[in-house]
DNA sequence: TTGTAGGCGTTATCAC
DNA sequence: GTGATAACGCCTACAA
């Protein structure tokens, strides 16, 4: 039960192996006879005959195949961007070659050799951390060598030249702080779950530079540093919530810490937002649905994940196309667990 | 800028092709000079080699690719098991081509051919609903004439022989059902959220099992038929619990329904577990850190997902090994969504 | 110890 | 209109 070959074909019917390639790249219609043509797709559909990609490709040069790096698969986040990369893709005949970097920098390096293998089309990079170990730089450095289009989504803080979609949430973070001054919270605190210290630079900057401008002193014991886990999100809350001047304001990096931070408000006896308002970012499915509704900073993630393979395949077809560049405002969605500052 | 092919790192070091090769695939030990075999490898360095995976899949026959097909990217169940695909393949030097059927059996007839023209190793299919069209079932068997190894998660609730790893809940629906029971709950509800009525059969009988057998009539208006979407899951609840005859329990068959339902009942003004106690299935993530703190039946999703490349993988190694199926028991995790019947 | 040659399955370029 | 033939890059049996 081997495989059926275009060679099997081209037996079964009684032509030769160009007859097929010509009957199945179209070129038929001017070529070969109607009939010929009608026999050739009778051996094909008796055999199941499917061409073999892998020929092909190395015919080609194109894998039609693109390589998706995920730094965490458990964020959800995440996976909203993927739907809307998985969507374009396919639309543009695309597949996605998965790998999770699992935020370990290690696993990188052979990541990228094997997708550098595989010949890739390009390359959709989820957080720009990925490259943190010196040999997965490098190893990526040399995939950027060799032109391999590649674009950012969600970070770019990296010193090399790629495409990227970013959602810059230093538009929305003044925002999110001009409301909470507004709302007269003046002890805000920050839950700065993060892989990597650089990560979310534009939530953090904006949020020190409100509270000065509000006359605010920045106090370094509100900003809780931690993992990007939901758990670690629930420690950092409840450690921020049982200090002896408590904040009256919390923003997560991200809802899923969100999350951590509701539970453990409500593990202190506090309400949301009665006592504590929180304020979170990306706008995960769940979010609207979370007691109460939260306040957070949407970001449309498939449509961020659509427009990197835009421009992938814009690359794709058009190597020495200048870098773009696209920002993708977010834009701060007011629910129930913002509030009044307590008096 | 062109990639180097092994032709360059011949020519670079001064030997023939065949010894470039011979020094990459470690036969060089005992054959290659030493210092041929450096040469070689500097030569490898400079360049910065990596040989074509295509051409070597050509040759050798396996595309070390395993394809990884998921009903719905969104739904956080799935990427739990991807999770455990994920290490397990990587641990195995697999990668995993992933595709999205989002639901739409029209979508699956495609990916199911372009997988097979890519000749991939094996296959895992995720919930066994992908495979409803006619068109989408006739090539899942043609791929399966090939006998291409192919491993169903979740359900097995199909006409063909494959391998599986199913958590039937059956048991633990049982268990959910007399615990239910035991804290005098009587009119029990189901959100029955399912992309095919077939679904969660395992879920449905016990239940339905149950109460007949506590002499509790099964009332169908009790059980309701939604989509798979948080939003479908809340719009049921909000039904169910605006009947006259209001469930006093509810079971939803996996947490993100259970995310809709608690807000539901919020938004009714219901309290969880004091008006109405909230089974869900699946353990996600955050169920443990949902208020109240979700009970549902657990899975170790990502175990489930290890063992099922475990199993593609003894099957690869042994195409005719007997057809394997592993049930992962899953338990009932009791929360703070449950309590007793309000009287 | 190293080099040569054939073949994996395609497609495209030529002759016929 | 159709049929050989070369080439994509690699691996390996075999020859030198």
């Amino acid at each position: 039960m081997k495989r059926p070959t275009q060679m099997d074909v081209a037996r079964l019917s009684g032509v030769s192996r160009a007859t097929v390639s010509y009957v199945l790249n179209g070129q038929a219609n001017d070529r070969v006879p109607k009939e010929t043509r009608q026999r050739v797709l009778d051996a094909i559909a008796e055999l199941g005959y499917a061409p073999d990609a892998r020929a092909q490709s190395l015919r080609s040069g194109d894998t039609h195949t693109i390589g998706l790096i995920v730094p965490d698969i458990r964020n959800p986040h995440f996976w909203e961007h993927a739907e809307g990369v998985e969507q374009e893709a396919r639309a543009a005949g695309y597949r996605l070659l998965l790998s999770d970097t699992a935020l370990n920098s290690e696993y990188a390096e052979d990541i990228f050799k094997d997708l550098s293998r595989r010949r890739i089309d390009g390359l959709i990079l989820m957080g720009a951390f990925i490259a943190q170990s010196e040999e997965a730089r490098n190893t990526l450095t040399m995939l950027l060598k060799r032109r391999l289009p590649i674009v950012e989504l969600i970070d770019h803080n990296v010193d090399y030249e790629v495409d990227f979609v970013v959602s810059d949430y230093r538009a929305a973070t003044e925002e999110v702080m001009s409301y909470l001054l507004s709302l007269q919270h003046r002890r805000i605190g920050m839950i700065y779950g993060v892989a990597t210290p650089a990560l979310a630079i534009d939530r953090l900057q904006p949020y020190q530079e409100g509270l000065r401008a509000a006359g605010v002193p920045v106090d370094q014991e509100l900003i809780a540093t931690c993992g990007p886990t939901i758990e670690e999100g629930y420690q950092a809350a409840l450690q921020l919530l049982s200090l002896p001047a408590r904040p009256t304001a919390l923003i997560a990096i991200n809802d899923l810490l969100a999350v951590g931070v509701l539970r453990a408000a409500r593990d202190l006896g506090l309400d949301v937002p009665t006592d504590l308002s929180l304020v979170g970012y990306d706008d995960i499915q769940i979010a609207q649905y979370l007691i109460p509704r939260l306040t957070t900073v949407s970001k449309d993630s498939i449509r961020v994940g659509r427009e990197a393979v835009k421009q992938l395949l814009a690359r794709i077809a058009e190597p020495d196309l200048p870098y773009q560049k696209l920002s993708i405002p977010p834009r701060l969605i007011i629910r129930e667990s913002t509030g009044p500052a307590p008096v």
